[in-house]
DNA sequence: CAACGGACCTGCCTGC
DNA sequence: TGCAGGCAGGTCCGTT
């Protein structure tokens, strides 16, 4: 569910039903996800105002005035803004009950997400603090790819996501920026010219933008069910999409396996 | 230091 | 129909 573009429309989401208002419970039903969510999360919160939600990377922020709370999906997370009388299913580990009676409910089937609480400066969380820029910012572009990508032996596409280099690229849009700007994915980081940093940081921009947009629309409203898993997937050119016909040549696309990820590519139109 | 595999989990789909 | 096996949008950590 979550690469960046959802965490982002995510994180839109709820901050309009949610930021201004005053906890007045949390209740956690699992403990444990990737990490123990800390105890004492209802003495933490209990009567602090929420400020604001902010994301670095994937990670959610939610900002009071006593510390932070750090939220990440992980690989299946969710979160909703419902009644705080909606009966909890399986798998809704945490709700952030709040002062209108309504609650922030946590849903992650794999537990590979994380709750964390931190009274300093989230950025320098030991989780966030040597993350790479944000995609969509200025500080990344060709330029910090090409000093990143310079000298490494490593695939280009296990380095566009390396959370060092550049952060929010998941495995869907790796793939579909490295077809974008035509580099082939299993390519060594350092034989990618400095041109084509240009191009993949640039397809990098383009392609999040869109899936954002895209999951705008998708996950529009967060006080009801959930969003369907993906209206941006009609947009994508090779992701999932091994056999069929490459948008651009019509050859078929190809799938390998790299660092363990699903990886497709165009041969004829990937170098 | 760089690079790689394993680990953490459940759910869903495929094929026998 | 049941069951085993493989795979899934992430990313930290230990080993080489």
């Amino acid at each position: 569910m979550p690469e960046l573009p959802e965490v982002e429309t995510t994180r839109r989401g709820i901050s309009a039903h949610i930021r201004g208002h005053t906890v007045t419970a949390a209740v956690v039903r699992e403990r444990h996800l990737r990490w123990p969510v800390p105890r004492k999360l209802n003495a933490l919160l209990h009567g602090q105002r929420l400020s604001a939600v902010s994301r670095r990377a994937k990670y959610l922020l939610l900002h009071f005035p006593n510390g932070t709370l750090i939220l990440h999906l992980g690989m299946s997370g969710s979160l909703r803004v419902l009644a705080a009388t909606t009966p909890p299913e399986k798998h809704d580990h945490l709700d952030l009950v709040f002062d209108d009676g309504r609650c922030l409910r946590l849903r992650d089937p794999r537990r590979f997400g994380a709750v964390l609480w931190t009274r300093e400066d989230p950025a320098r969380h030991p989780l966030l603090a040597r993350l790479g820029p944000e995609p969509l910012s200025a500080a990344f572009d060709g330029a910090q790819l090409h000093r990143c990508a310079t000298g490494r032996k490593r695939a280009i596409k296990a380095l566009l996501m390396d959370s060092h280099v550049v952060v929010g690229v998941g495995n869907i849009y790796a793939n579909e920026a490295l077809f974008m700007a035509g580099v082939h994915p299993i390519r060594a980081a350092g034989c990618v010219s400095r041109a084509r940093c240009d191009h993949l940081a640039d397809a990098i921009k383009t392609v999040l933008s869109a899936a954002i947009r895209a999951g705008g629309t998708t996950l529009r409203d967060f006080t009801s069910t959930d969003g369907t898993p993906g209206h941006f997937r009609a947009a994508l050119q090779v992701y999932g999409r091994e056999g069929q016909a490459c948008p651009q040549c019509a050859q078929p696309i190809r799938q390998l396996r790299l660092a363990q990820r699903s990886t497709f590519y165009c041969p004829h139109c990937q170098h």
